[in-house]
DNA sequence: TCGTTGTTGTATCA
DNA sequence: TGATACAACAACGA
């Protein structure tokens, strides 16, 4: 990689792209009048594509195998592949897949080639059309696999249109909540160490594959927002754009403003329970102890909840609560009381007219079902954040 | 002002 | 598996 003419620059390495924190420097932006001819590379070197340990991993021989090879074969294959089973295709609901499912995902996968641009949404969009047509039945949007292309379409409208999307301070559709700092509770959730084994799982699945499930990103999101620590989703919004494979800027931070009841979804008491969500779909525990490996030999009544098992079931389960997996970081009925109150007074002081001050005059509103017109640019605004992810 | 609606809550009961 | 109660939000439309 050395060898690249930069024009004086210092060499592109991947730390130019992605420092320490996670945060990508400006992009260099060349300008060309005329679109160069396939294999004129002008005053540049070609380069060979770097190694692994060359972007700054190590030996990931015994790491988990990635689920996603790269490039529009593949991203073909796979679209193929889920769209064979023309009964699943017409059935597809989204609220109704199975989050704890990892060795047969409940959903397409597809996202990861959506975002590099792999594959063509308008393509796939009418490759879903054919299956229709065929089928006696379909489910409709939101909740169908075209309903799904429609919230990605949604979101980067939205997201265009809504100046400081990815902040809380300045953007007029996003509730002004007082959000808590704590760099413990953060860093546990963080890194899959909250001591509730459904959350840490989840967790551990988004740094070791990239990916989840879109209702397990559900639990994560507001375990760490609204349900119980009560931390501000521009922490976790920033986790999920550093680690998730498929991550995409308007669609992860309109997520993240949905999930913590900061804009377009407003019921704060409807709380994931760490709990209970995930033994609906996963009574045996099996992908939690795929994920964790120290809570491998816990008995079933003790899995989603390791912390109440006798202290002799832990000793023959081999893990020691406080020891070998972690107790959990705040107690959920209590933490989730309490951020229901707290965003019941942030959503009471919003209705007072108490919002961002930075937006003068202007009522943080609900944006649901808003005229399309409004998403549309000003002109007279400043430009919206270019991610060059 | 009021009734309805909202992609994805939980717990309980039959 | 589906219905119901729970507690209760914003926004829309009549």
């Amino acid at each position: 990689m050395s060898n690249l003419k930069n024009g004086g620059r210092p060499p592109l390495t991947y730390q130019s792209f992605v420092n320490i924190a996670g945060e990508p420097p400006e992009p260099v932006v060349e300008e060309y009048s005329v679109i160069p001819l396939i294999g004129d590379t002008g005053e540049y070197e070609l380069f060979p594509v770097p190694k692994l340990e060359e972007l700054g991993y190590g030996d990931i021989s015994q790491e988990d195998v990635p689920l996603f090879r790269g490039g529009e074969t593949e991203a073909l294959k796979r679209m193929r592949e889920s769209l064979q089973d023309k009964e699943w295709v017409a059935k597809f609901e989204k609220p109704k897949g199975d989050p704890s499912a990892f060795l047969k995902p409940a959903t397409t996968v597809l996202s990861p080639y959506l975002k590099f641009g792999c594959l063509s949404s308008r393509y796939f969009y009418h490759c879903i059309q054919d299956v229709y047509m065929s089928s006696k039945m379909h489910t409709k949007p939101p909740v169908s696999l075209t309903g799904q292309l429609l919230w990605r379409d949604f979101f980067y409208t939205v997201s265009f249109g809504t100046p400081n999307f990815d902040h809380m301070k300045g953007n007029k559709i996003c509730k002004q909540i007082p959000w808590k700092e704590s760099e413990e509770l953060f860093v546990a959730w963080r890194d899959g160490r909250t001591g509730y084994p459904w959350i840490d799982a989840i967790m551990i699945q988004l740094r070791r594959w990239g990916w989840m499930h879109h209702l397990a990103r559900h639990s994560v999101a507001c375990f760490l927002t609204r349900g119980d620590l009560f931390i501000h989703w521009e922490k976790g919004r920033d986790v999920f754009e550093r680690l998730l494979i498929d991550s995409d800027w308007a669609i992860n931070n309109g997520n993240w403003l949905w999930l913590s009841c900061s804009s377009f979804f407003y019921q704060y008491h409807r709380i994931y329970s760490p709990i209970s969500f995930g033994k609906k779909y996963d009574p045996n525990g099996d992908y939690i102890r795929h994920f964790i490996p120290a809570l491998k030999h816990m008995p079933r009544e003790y899995i989603y909840e390791p912390w109440t098992a006798p202290l002799s079931v832990q000793e023959k389960a081999r893990c020691i609560i406080g020891r070998d997996y972690p107790k959990p970081v705040v107690d959920h009925a209590a933490a989730s009381k309490e951020c229901r109150d707290r965003m019941g007074e942030a959503y009471a002081s919003s209705r007072l007219g108490g919002g961002d001050p930075a937006i003068k005059g202007k009522k943080a509103s609900n944006s649901r079902q808003r005229k399309v017109s409004e998403y549309a640019p000003d002109p007279s605004k400043s430009k919206q954040p270019k991610k060059s992810r």
